[in-house]
RNA sequence: GGCAGGUUGCCCGAGCGGCCAAAGGGAGCGGUCUGUAAAAUCGUCGGCUGAAGCCUACGUUGGUUCGAAUCCAACACCUGCCA
């Protein structure tokens, strides 16, 4: 799978080591693991692969939802995950490619999401919005000392899961990511790593091209389809910005300059997301082969494992 | 040309004699993260230093004062009203 902050080049090296693939022989396939390409509609804005690009190269995880509705991980999770097997079923070879870390650990790692009720949620909301919360806070020192010493009481969002958590499984909250350790086979990650100062750049780049592309429209369209009825859809990159300047509150070039801030910030917390996982392997954007050196780590069967009579580069191996 | 106001740290902006390296916000940098993750959240934030401390800093130059970002004068630039 492939990893890397936003605007790394991640869509357009998985389309080559498909093609690459497929040169020798063997089909593969993309799996999306970034958190607002569910969103049919949302296409400038999140630099969605084209048409033509689709047609060509099937794309698990795209275009699931409508704007309207909410996405969650652990629905993500579920629907990746029998992407991915479906297309070992067939012996293809799935290319997993996202920028949102939860995302993608939720699919290749060991998370279990325990449920969620909206009613639940909706009080415990209602409870935020009239009480505080610091009040919060307290009620989950007194449920789950040890979930609320790890969970900062200005963080409402975590602390409203925790108490829904404790309430409906009436077990403790573990606020513990799981270890770095698979839980699917064959499993190699390889990162795209750009420096900051190029990687700014593009980011740049790419969001004055999105508006040249007419990301304004798309946003125009999307709100009278409903994009501000979803909490995740509103809140993307690029589309709560332009929401803003349809509201008359901040102006065009504004909107801009403030996508293209926010999605540096983004980039960042992708960047520290991605460092600590030791299990990735790094390539430079720039690398004069890239295809090939990913395709080396990849292996020929898109598991790491190198068959023996290519022993030579067996060290590749994950 | 006359009258009034302004000039603060990377940016915006408060301060109006000592408690000011200077509130607050933004950007930057670093961290946290299990059902909103393109989200949420915390810290840090002039330089040197572990610290005490020192240096540089509130348009410029001079002055008043024990002491000035804060008061006075001149100059520069900007803004508003009258022409």
């Amino acid at each position: 799978m492939l990893v890397g902050p936003t605007a790394a080049g991640k869509s357009g090296l998985a389309a080559a080591l498909v093609r690459r693939y497929a040169a020798a022989g063997r089909q593969a396939e993309i799996v999306n693991a970034d958190s607002m390409l569910v969103y049919r509609g949302m296409d400038i804005g999140t630099a969605k692969p084209s048409e033509a690009e689709r047609a060509e190269i099937p794309h698990h995880m795209v275009d699931l939802l409508d704007v309207d509705e909410n996405a969650t991980v652990a629905e993500f999770q579920l629907l990746a995950r029998h992407a991915i097997e479906d297309c070992r079923a067939r012996f293809v070879i799935p290319i997993v490619v996202g920028g949102s870390a939860l995302y993608v650990r939720a699919i290749v790692d060991d998370f279990e999401f325990p449920g969620t009720d909206p009613a639940v949620r909706a009080r415990l909301e209602q409870e935020l919005a009239t009480q505080g919360a610091e009040h919060l806070h307290q009620r989950l020192s007194a449920a789950d000392p040890v979930a609320a010493a790890r969970i900062l009481p200005g963080n409402a969002r975590r602390v409203i899961r925790a108490l829904e958590v404790i309430e409906l499984t009436g077990r403790s909250f573990s606020a513990v990511l799981p270890e770095y350790r698979y839980r699917l086979a064959d499993v190699v990650q390889i990162g795209i790593a750009v420096d900051r100062p190029t990687l700014d750049m593009r980011i740049a780049t790419r969001v004055e091209a999105m508006w040249a592309a007419g990301f304004v429209e798309e946003v125009r369209r999307l709100d009278s389809a409903g994009l501000r009825g979803s909490l995740t859809a509103s809140r993307a990159l690029g589309y709560r910005q332009v929401l803003r300047y349809l509201d008359g509150e901040i102006n065009e070039a504004q909107a801009q300059d403030l996508t293209i801030i926010g999605t540096r910030k983004f980039a960042r917390r992708q960047e520290s997301w991605f460092r600590k996982d030791a299990r990735i392997r790094w390539l430079p954007y720039d690398h004069p082969e890239l295809v090939s050196a990913a395709y080396a780590l990849a292996g020929p069967t898109g598991t790491g494992a190198v068959p023996d009579a290519l022993a030579p580069a067996a060290e590749m191996k994950d």
